[in-house]
DNA sequence: CTAACGCATCGACGCTTGTCAATATGACAA
DNA sequence: TTGTCATATTGACAAGCGTCGATGCGTTAG
């Protein structure tokens, strides 16, 4: 197979020169997802559309701060939404970052990217 | 388990409940690309389609046991080709781990994932 | 007002990881 | 063989990161 079949198109990692600063941008976006306890938190947020951070720290079983501290990093991320009401704080997922990531992989645009 | 068997349609982590081992894959696999250096290698490689190794330190300004470090970090994680001829490593990109990790992001499959 | 609750922050502890100097390995040249 | 070159490996160090107990802050219930 050839490899320009999937690099003619949009994918700066393997179409563009991709310089230092590029590089560090895309490796920091990367590292947020780069973890077991982020992703598990991503799947579950983005099942239940909107989920109360209460019903996120049994199913992985990690500790209260624990959990907080990785949907501070998502949400600062932009990956996930939050929103606090009352004494809860519910999240969302923020489609539009995860297709930054997938495109910036080769993909082509889809339509929550464009 | 191959990340494939999970990855093969629309996007597991968006879509699927995601366990605690499959988590910690998909992790294992975004941290492979989540640096600086292995982003720029990766990029440079796909742009020359086969490069040699000995061109790779200069541009980025890692000394050569670094550069050699996260090409076998690349390459034990599938996503770039070594073949040594002679003296010389000769290094190509492997486009279909590429796109394991971006169909995991929620993208539709594409030619090369299938 | 006071107590209980959900969540964020702080401080500290290990473990992991990126980096380089030094060295080893393997291949070609003389 | 001996020397030189390209690359891989080793060892060690510093920085970063995930984790949890303790604590603080804001909100709701009584």
């Amino acid at each position: 197979m050839d490899i320009r079949e999937i690099t003619n198109c949009c994918g700066p990692v393997l179409a563009a020169p991709l310089d230092g600063p590029a590089a560090d941008e895309l490796a920091a976006a990367f590292k947020v997802i780069a973890d077991p306890v982020r992703l598990r938190l991503l799947s579950l947020i983005a099942q239940a559309v909107e989920i109360c951070s209460c019903d996120l720290a049994v199913p992985i079983g990690k500790s209260q701060p624990t959990i907080s501290h990785h949907l501070s990093v998502l949400t600062d991320a932009g990956l996930v939404h939050r929103e606090k009401r009352g004494k809860w704080a519910w999240y969302s997922v923020a489609p539009d970052r995860l297709a930054v990531l997938r495109d910036a992989l080769g993909g082509v645009p889809t339509a929550a990217s464009r």
